[in-house]
DNA sequence: TATATTCTTGATTGATCGCTCAAGTAAGGA
DNA sequence: TCCTTACTTGAGCGATCAATCAAGAATATA
């Protein structure tokens, strides 16, 4: 019968970290949003560091359920799946009219030279991230070129990510990150045209021949 | 005859900015290392954040002498100063051992939502970096295909840059910045090639026919 | 030289920082 | 019931935070 202090704490610290940012969040703030004492979250974490450990834990439990399944459950098609993904960052950005972002990039940015005991944490966020784009490009199968570096291609898409959003949030418009989506559809056209047997055309999905 | 106090502190800021963020970066410590006492920066700035707009700035004005300037003058083909830019970054990660990565990157994720008096001025130095970006695309003239959206363009290759460099940041290794590296070079290529007019080939540079 | 302005000194402010701890309550097993 | 462990309480620690200010030194103009 474990509390759901330690969980109540947890969602509170990557909420204000996400908001706020790391260093800018105190200890005090989380405890009095969570509605704890600092006592008690000092019981379930030792260190302020380590409560970013266990935020960076928190969503690496919850990317797949979160994130990754209902998009998977949603879009059959492994390469709109890519595009299906990049969208729902971009509802979030709609949502918050272009704030907060993604909260990993935000912390690898903010910690990953001053916490080097929190950098893997966060690379491994990123690496099961890519891992399932990787995935879905070995399930489009010779829809795309035999010779593609899928696992490049799959880090290249998080980097589209990460670069739109945070450009839409210094510009606190859409349009970087639209721009930056619609170049790497543009390059993924040219990889599938590239891919696809000669005399064969294709417009919308499913068609062949 | 006015005094370098202010260069001194602008330039100190800036790098403990770059190399602890600007929350975790203390007033008092600007002060011990720029060798200057807190009366004086509180002359020249009038609030900590007034001192990182005025790091913003000096980004801003420093662009072109430190950055675009030589890499223009070293590498006259436009589409290969695109990689040299890309390559200049590289560079400083591999002087740094993955590390600092993009100061204006890192105070965009770090202050856009919490500063909005900040954003407008990280906002224009992404500005000016994408717009030197479009004007060497333009360079490049028909070399590209016409129906081309080189500002959109301009923008995706900050977003290479900056989700690159924050991926290497977080694996402490340059591979997925070459990989975001590498499948932008594929695309270019592959604008390049569809440009190109039909019957010709070209491997290496100022080839034609 | 006289006067005004610019810049520097450095101690000090109240607030907040991350964190501790002794005491107390609650819950589970025997 | 007794004992142990798990968890909570909340005041309080020393340190550091951004910022202030009265005083003085340096500099420029006249």
């Amino acid at each position: 019968m474990a509390p759901d202090t330690r969980e109540k704490i947890l969602q509170t610290a990557a909420r204000l970290f996400l908001e706020q940012g790391f260093s800018a969040t105190g200890v005090s703030t989380i405890c009095r949003e969570a509605g704890v004492n600092s006592g008690s979250l000092y019981h379930f974490f030792e260190s302020k560091d380590a409560l970013l450990v266990g935020v960076l834990n928190w969503y690496e439990e919850h990317l797949d359920p979160i994130v990754m399944g209902p998009i998977e459950h949603a879009q059959p098609d492994p390469v709109e799946r890519i595009f299906a993904l990049l969208a729902w960052y971009r509802g979030n950005m709609v949502a918050t009219e272009c704030r907060l972002g993604c909260p990993i990039g935000n912390l690898a940015l903010e910690v990953s030279d001053t916490h080097p005991q929190v950098r893997p944490h966060i690379d491994i966020n990123f690496a099961n991230w890519s891992a399932r784009i990787e995935a879905w490009l070995n399930e489009a199968g010779d829809r795309l070129p035999a010779d593609l570096d899928r696992r490049g291609l799959s880090k290249f898409v998080l980097t589209v990510m990460e670069g739109g959003l945070m450009q839409a949030r210094a510009s606190d418009e859409l349009g970087p990150f639209d721009d930056s989506v619609a170049q790497l559809r543009a390059y993924i056209d040219a990889l599938l045209e590239r891919a696809r047997p000669t005399g064969t055309t294709q417009r919308t999905e499913e068609t062949s021949a």
